[in-house]
RNA sequence: GGCGGCGUAGCCAAGUGGUAAGGCAGAGGUCUGCAAAACCUUUAUUCAUCGGUUCGAUUCCGAUCGCCGCCUCCA
């Protein structure tokens, strides 16, 4: 039985459905105005495992992630960079695609615009006026929600507690509000700024929180199953969300909510100033291998802290190789007919445990858990005996299901290349000794022109992604 | 100030009212001419501290200390 821990009902509830086998997830994606970091790939990470269990366990799933391509880091950025909102953005789209691929997630099913969708923000907008939910002032709108009773329930955020008065940042805004708390869905902008949208109430530009109900709802419907996205965002983003979208239509939202928790790293929080927001890139750049890192991302529940270390790293670098060895060692292994009972009861008793594990909430920590405890008795087993071959099948094919859920053992083409880069490097070595360094450069290149750049170190010779 | 989470071996960590998963590192071993790689075995009388409840607590309650988050743009 899967379930999740749902913030809104701050319980662990069993996960059914709103219509029969259909499930309908959104996840709340990037702003793409640079590249984005390892806190943020933890959570996007958290969503494509989510999604892949929830096709393991044979939801047909719709699965949605926008895009934030409009708000005003972006349009201060590309103002600078002298471009258009488009031409600054594409790039670190096409940026955040190779990081999501090279990190082993999955696309979602649709990738929404921000930009693409203002006339469905529009919509929601213009209804929330009609209803009363909304007013103008200043010529912008905002959000009133005295008119929203519900408003809180998600984040339980109990207001007479904020930090209020002369130094406080409630009731700084320079803006009209009704009431402080009020947020904004259409900002007012100056006809020559480029970056605005027509609207019946005025030219000027959605509110930050606006899009993501219109995304989700054109695409998953006005009641869908399960919003997810980074604890940061629950309070005001996913409020509001709630706020705007059911103010709008009446009904519910999302039925189950989950959010990821962050990402410390050196037990310290990531930060610009401590200069420890490390971006995937400048991981990969280190040596690391994109596997490892998905591999630490997930070694600890989602709803929980991850600590983030280099040294973590250098071991999630060992045991995913290890995981990968594994793999090879089974599927290469010469095999007698027949099949072991008590192998074949270790992979069931893997496979029972790793689903459990999962539908306890994703608990991917207790579900490498039985990955790693199934290697060891088949490593042993394999140290010892010949494997039979309906052992053999038996495991590869639990291998296959745990990797489509986890994408943790690598890919059969990531693996070649890796054989076919030591094969090189080998190559290489020998050419050295042999003072051929005419060999040895054109390997070099060779190598180069895969993306592999070669670094001697003391112990030998390492290799990275370029 | 209000609200929430966490503190488990050298490191990353799971977990439960009944006596501590898993990974990394370390140690020992198998294999190998020696190494390396790979594989196997092994590693916490103890779960921040102090009290309480209980036959029994790491797990529940209270206090203390420390860390992180939200309340403000943020995955």
């Amino acid at each position: 039985m899967l379930r999740f821990h749902n913030t809104l009902t701050n319980r662990l509830e069993e996960f059914r459905p709103l219509t029969d086998n259909d499930v309908k997830l959104y996840i709340c994606g990037p702003t793409v105005w640079n590249f984005a970091h390892i806190g943020n790939f933890r959570t996007f990470t958290f969503g494509d495992i989510l999604a892949r269990y929830l096709r393991f366990k044979g939801y047909n799933l719709t699965h949605v992630m926008n895009l934030t391509d409009v708000d005003d880091r972006i349009i201060n950025e590309s103002h600078k960079a002298g471009k258009t909102i488009d031409e600054f953005v594409q790039p670190f789209i096409v940026a955040f695609w190779d990081d999501m691929a090279s990190i082993g997630n999955n696309r979602p099913d649709i990738a929404p615009r921000a930009t693409e969708h203002i006339q469905e923000m529009i919509d929601i907008i213009s209804t929330l006026l009609a209803n009363g939910k909304a007013y103008e002032s200043d010529g912008s709108i905002y959000f009133r929600i005295s008119a929203f009773p519900d408003y809180g329930k998600l984040s339980k955020i109990n207001f007479s507690g904020n930090e209020t008065g002369g130094s406080g940042r409630v009731d700084t805004d320079k803006y009209e509000k009704e009431d402080a708390r009020d947020f904004a869905l259409w900002k007012l902008v100056d006809r020559s700024d480029p970056a605005g949208w027509d609207a019946p109430f005025g030219y000027g530009r959605p509110g930050w929180h606006i899009e993501c109900s219109a995304m989700s709802m054109k695409y998953l419907g006005e009641t869908f199953d399960i919003h997810a996205g980074g604890v940061d965002l629950q309070f005001p983003h996913h409020e509001n969300e709630i706020a705007q979208s059911e103010g709008a239509t009446g009904k519910l939202f999302a039925k189950y909510w989950l959010h990821g928790e962050f990402l410390k790293i050196d037990n310290e929080k990531m930060a610009k100033s401590l200069g420890n927001d490390f971006t995937l890139r400048d991981i990969l750049s280190r040596g690391f291998s994109p596997l490892a890192i998905r591999y630490l991302l997930i070694s600890v529940p989602y709803g929980k802290q991850l600590n983030f270390t280099f040294e973590g790293l250098k071991g999630a670098e060992t045991a995913t190789e290890r995981l990968r060895q594994f793999r090879r060692l089974v599927a290469e292994a010469k095999t007698v007919p027949g099949s072991d009972d008590s192998v074949l009861a270790a992979v069931a008793k893997a496979l029972k445990d790793f689903e459990d594990a999962m539908d306890d909430d994703l608990n991917t920590s207790v579900a490498l858990a039985a990955i790693h405890n199934l290697v060891r008795v088949i490593n042993s087993r394999l140290a010892n005996d010949a494997l039979r071959a309906g052992d053999q099948k038996a495991v590869l094919d639990a291998i296959g299901k745990f990797d489509s859920v986890l994408g943790i053992f690598g890919t059969e083409e990531a693996e070649m290349l890796e054989a076919e880069i030591e094969l090189l490097i080998t190559e290489r070595q020998e050419a050295r000794r042999n003072r051929n360094f005419a060999r040895s450069d054109e390997i070099r290149d060779l190598l180069l022109e895969k993306g592999i750049v070669l670094e001697d170190t003391k112990d030998g010779v390492r290799w990275k992604r370029k």
